[in-house]
DNA sequence: CACTTGACCTGTCCGC
DNA sequence: TGCGGACAGGTCAAGT
């Protein structure tokens, strides 16, 4: 699920209930999820006040009174979801197996809040991660991203620049490296090169300057218009789970194989391309 | 060194 | 209905 649009709405989202909170408890009941020990996540997340919420790359960052940072990866089906006071589920994550209450048996972690809201943390597979580190760490860890697709310092110069050490490799597998740029995930690399009308196989080595800034206006393009509809929402979720993404409506090719190409009518084709299975117009992707 | 594959997990879907 | 295999939004380590 969580490409950058999907994180970036939940961090929106959660900034409006976690910043200000105190962390009074914290639970966990999968111990493989933690990159670092319990003992440090109680010693400086328990008693701290959140005092923001930001996003890098894929990464989900809780800021905290005491120095230190949460960083939490959803990786393919990790899902945060808050609970009110109440008992009422406000905002979250997108739900992806049809999960009927929360928490349920995916829920490995759950902060408790000063507020009696909680945060729940699910994980069907059991992939995703949290971690907690100081400032110093946390610069050495975001400084090995590639620049954030929507910030100003992504240029068309420096993405050429930074294509330029993978000219033996396919498109694809380029705009899925962190390194080069940061946040794009399988859907939206496939929805990116349609609109740029490049076949992702493609070696990055034989992009004119016109293709690779076509590339590069297509990724800001798609990802903005994800995020304006808050992202990417499998399945249909419809009760008090806080409200989805809807860009899987809006979607041009990702998991349209055999349905005709919004643009020119053709059959759209799947391949594995990067070792991922691979989304594309065969006519109008050259 | 640069690139590709397998592994981490569980669930779902499809064909036989 | 059961069962095996492929596949799933991500990222590493290990292999070529």
């Amino acid at each position: 699920m969580p490409e950058l649009p999907e994180v970036e709405t939940i961090k929106r989202d959660l900034s409006n209930v976690l910043i200000g909170r105190r962390v009074s408890r914290f639970l966990v009941s999968k111990t493989r999820l933690l990159k670092s020990s319990k003992k440090l996540f109680i010693s400086k997340l328990v008693g701290s006040k959140i005092l923001s919420v930001d996003r890098r790359a894929k990464l989900l960052l809780l800021n905290l009174s005491s120095g230190y940072t949460v960083l939490i990866h959803l990786k393919m089906t990790g899902q945060l979801v808050y609970q009110r006071a109440s008992g009422k589920l406000k905002v979250g994550g997108h739900p992806i197996v049809g999960v009927d209450k929360i928490p349920n048996k995916y829920t490995y972690i759950t902060l408790s809040l000063d507020n009696k809201a909680k945060l729940f943390f699910n994980d069907v597979r059991q992939f995703g991660y949290w971690q907690i580190i100081d400032s110093k760490e946390l610069d050495n860890k975001l400084s090995h991203f590639g620049p954030e697709p929507l910030s100003k310092n992504f240029t068309a110069e420096a993405f050429y620049k930074r294509l330029q050490s993978r000219r033996r490799t396919s498109i694809k597998a380029a705009i899925l490296d962190q390194k080069i740029v940061s946040g794009i995930g399988n859907i939206y690399a496939d929805e990116s090169l349609f609109v740029a009308r490049l076949y992702p196989g493609r070696l990055v080595g034989s992009l004119t300057s016109k293709e690779t800034r076509a590339l590069f206006l297509s990724i800001k393009q798609v990802l903005r218009k994800s995020i304006n509809a808050r992202g990417t929402s499998f399945n249909s979720y419809r009760d008090g789970l806080g409200r989805t993404g809807t860009y899987w409506e809006k979607r041009l090719v990702y998991g349209r194989t055999s349905q005709a190409c919004p643009r020119c009518g053709k059959i759209i084709k799947k391949l594995h391309i990067a070792g991922r299975g691979t989304h594309f117009c065969p006519n109008c992707q050259k």
